[in-house]
DNA sequence: TAAATAATTGACTAATTTACTGGGTTTTAC
DNA sequence: GTAAAACCCAGTAAATTAGTCAATTATTTA
C-alpha cells in the first residue's frame, strides 16, 4: 500500500463521480472541469478502475461513467489498489527472500505497517465520505463555480449553432 | 503524508539503529549492509533524520549515530516525515486556493485523509515495533548473518595489525 | 603528531514513476 | 450520418527515487 499524489488522483475522481453519478453518467470532461486533473490522465486512470469492476462506462452521448457498486460498497483501499501498480517486489520478489534467501526487516516490518493502513482505508467508504458536511459542501460550491465558468462558451456555442 | 519507499528505507534504517544503539553508535556502513540499502543513499535520508534532530552524528572512529530519545518516543510519522519533502502544494500552495481561489475537494478530502494516518503511524513507535518477537528476531539473524560475511576481513586485519 | 575513521557536504547521474499531450477508433443517441 | 462520449495507444515532460563520486571536517587512537 502506497499513499501518492496518483492515489488522490483516483479518489478525488471518484468521490466527484459519486456525488453526481446517481442521476446521470458523469463524462470525464467534467470531472476533469471540475478537480482540474488532466483529461487524458484521468481516462489512464479509469481504465484501470473500470478492469477492477469498481466503475462501467457508458459509450455514445449522453454517457460517461458511473459507479458499479453503491458509493457505500466502495472503500478508498480499493480504489488506490486499482490505479497504483503494487510495486510490492521492493527486491524480495515476492516472498521474502531478499537477504540471504530470508526474509528482511524491511519486507517484514513494511508489509505490517501497510496492511494495517490498508486494513484502515478499508473502513471508509465514499459514501462515508460523502455523508460528511465540509466535503459535500465543496462538491456543491464546485457545482456552481462550474456553471459559472462553464456558461460563456455554451452561451457563445448556442450563438455558433443558431 | 505520503507512504513510499523512501518511507520504508527510513523507518527500516531507524529500526536497525534502535536495535543495535543502546550499546554504541552505529555506522551507515554496517546498516547499509544489513538492511542492503545504497550507503550514499543512507547518508542523505540521515542528514535529514539529522535536522529533524532524531539522531546525532558521532564522528570519528568508533562514531556512528546514534538516537537522539528513547526508540519508545520516537514514531513511525516522524521518521517519514523527516525524509519525504512535503509535497504539499499539490496545487494549493498551501491554503487552499488551487480552485477559483477556494479549496477544492482534493485538498479537503486529502488532507483529512492523510491526517488521520499520520496520527495513526505516531502511535506506533520504534520500540513498540521491537517488542514484536517477529522483528527482534529478523534483526538477531541479520546480526548473525552479517558476522559471516564480516568475520574474515576482521580476522585479516587483526592478523595485519598483529 | 600522524593516521585512520566516519560523519558531513554537495554536485551530479540513471532509472523509474507520474502526469500529461495528442492522435486515433469505436459505440451510440439523436 | 453526425456528434458525443468512451476507449485505446504511443510518446514525452516533469518529478521523484535511488545511487555515484569526490571532496571536507571532526575525532579517536596509536
Amino acid at each position: 500500500m502506497r499513499l501518492t499524489t496518483k492515489g488522490r488522483y483516483a479518489v478525488t475522481a471518484m468521490l466527484d463521480l459519486a456525488y453526481h453519478s446517481p442521476s446521470r453518467p458523469v463524462t470525464l470532461t467534467d470531472i476533469a472541469t471540475r478537480q482540474t486533473i488532466s483529461l487524458s490522465y484521468l481516462e489512464q486512470l479509469f481504465a484501470r478502475l473500470r478492469k477492477a469492476g469498481m466503475v462501467k462506462g457508458v459509450r455514445g452521448p449522453g454517457g460517461g461513467y458511473k459507479l458499479s457498486r453503491d458509493s457505500s460498497q466502495i472503500n478508498i483501499a480499493d480504489i488506490i489498489e486499482a490505479v497504483d501498480e503494487q510495486v510490492d517486489s521492493t527486491k524480495c520478489g515476492g516472498e521474502g527472500n531478499c537477504q540471504n534467501n530470508q526474509p528482511c526487516l524491511t519486507h517484514d516490518l513494511w508489509m505490517g505497517l501497510s496492511d494495517q493502513i490498508r486494513s484502515y482505508l478499508k473502513g471508509i467508504s465514499l459514501g462515508s465520505l460523502l455523508e460528511q458536511d465540509m466535503v459535500s459542501e465543496v462538491a456543491r460550491r464546485q457545482d456552481m463555480d462550474m456553471e459559472k465558468v462553464i456558461d460563456l462558451p455554451v452561451t457563445l456555442q448556442e450563438k455558433i449553432t443558431a
